[in-house]
DNA sequence: ACCTGAACACCGTTCAAGT
DNA sequence: ACCTGAACACCGTTCAAGT
């Protein structure tokens, strides 16, 4: 599905007058604004977050550049909106991972590679999450309660590791955190293509290596 | 400093006609190029890399908005010759910590540590090292240089610890991405301030205690 | 060699107007 | 209520022209 040829189409001097069969009003039916959500997570993923465009949402979606702001405030809560329905993919994600796991101490590992894994095949989404073009968090609150629900996943194992003895005492927001800023980093590295820079294969493997390492810090002694 | 006002400056409505004293020649003598460098970190680390624009930078150093192509052959290359020279401010700040360490388990700590700390000192200065407008790192060989340069001090630090004997056997440049993935998670978190987000508050003794927590896991069992 | 001015093809956003 | 058209104040970048 190349979107960017859409795109182009508007673009492209009209020397064919282009007929217009259908007269653009598909999206009158009130599902403009699912629309412009497809659309815009399409654009993303070919091209990533930063170079998303509110006109070319429109022009995807069919509708003039201003349609939009009667379902979105501005660029930014569309965005938001984008990000927050990844967010969800993502909680079940790795909730599913956990699931599938048998014993505290495996279901953190597995829903740490899950995290790394959602960002290694959904790279652009995965960026979207911290794109500064969202801009201030507490102007979305219903996205910061999306990621306080994520974490809440890696939040709540880890306190099972502790209670079953697999992960030493102390508090558990902490733990958590050591926890999401290792599998975090090794993402974000991963998203960015810093490590083939290093010199590194990004891999699955290294994923599970790089969380085993991590847990073995959180082990008791 | 302000750089807003001058900004504005030149946007108001010319109601006092503006008397130029001085020709704004003063970048003839071929400063120009280290202005423009100056002018766009000082404008980065008001408002951010992302809203850094070409045309402001240009501005903030008197000259007109294409007087910057004749030394940086687009806005990336700009951008990416600002984060060069933070970079190397980080690798020397790393190299100094890990100077006035003893022992080469502190030493890795306190590299870890000061990385850390300069992402929540330097936000502005930080992002840019990741900043998407830059591009493809292939087209910026020096940037990438900076970074493997900057990457080597954990690397032979943490080769020095396997020596001694406090860090575990194994591929060095598997570990060192661990404690890479760590101190870069626990940065990109406090940068995009998702840590009070999450309920964190953002201070030197939690960088010590995730790089702790952290380095656990490297030990030797 | 290095700079300016004018121009092009875009942006996000606002406002008035249409249905 | 929801959409369009025209407009405003910006962008990055290019090209011709000046010194």
């Amino acid at each position: 599905v190349d979107i960017v040829h859409i795109w182009r189409a508007t673009l492209s001097p009209r020397k064919t007058p282009r007929v217009r069969t259908k007269p653009r009003s598909r999206y009158h039916h009130g599902a403009l604004r699912r629309a412009l959500l497809d659309a815009a997570l399409a654009l993303i993923e070919q091209d990533g977050p930063e170079a998303l465009t509110l006109r070319a949402v429109a022009r995807v979606a069919g509708v003039s550049p201003n349609a939009p702001y009667n379902h979105f405030e501005d660029k930014a809560a569309l965005l938001a909106a984008v990000a927050e329905e990844g967010l969800d993919l993502l909680y079940r994600e790795m909730t599913e991972a956990g699931a599938r796991a048998t014993g505290s101490a495996a279901r953190l590992e597995a829903i740490g590679v899950s995290y790394v894994m959602f960002a290694s095949s959904n790279p652009s989404r995965f960026r979207l999450f911290h794109a500064t073009a969202i801009g201030k968090k507490s102007a979305h609150p219903t996205l910061v309660a999306a990621y306080e629900r994520t974490f809440g996943v890696l939040l709540d194992t880890m306190g099972m590791c502790q209670r079953e003895g697999v992960v030493r005492d102390g508090d558990v927001r902490r733990l958590a955190l050591t926890a999401w800023s290792t599998v975090h980093g090794l993402a974000t590295l991963l998203v960015e293509d810093q490590l083939e820079a290093a010199g590194f294969d990004a891999g699955n493997s290294l994923a599970t290596a790089v969380v085993r390492a991590l847990f073995g810090g959180l082990r008791v002694l």
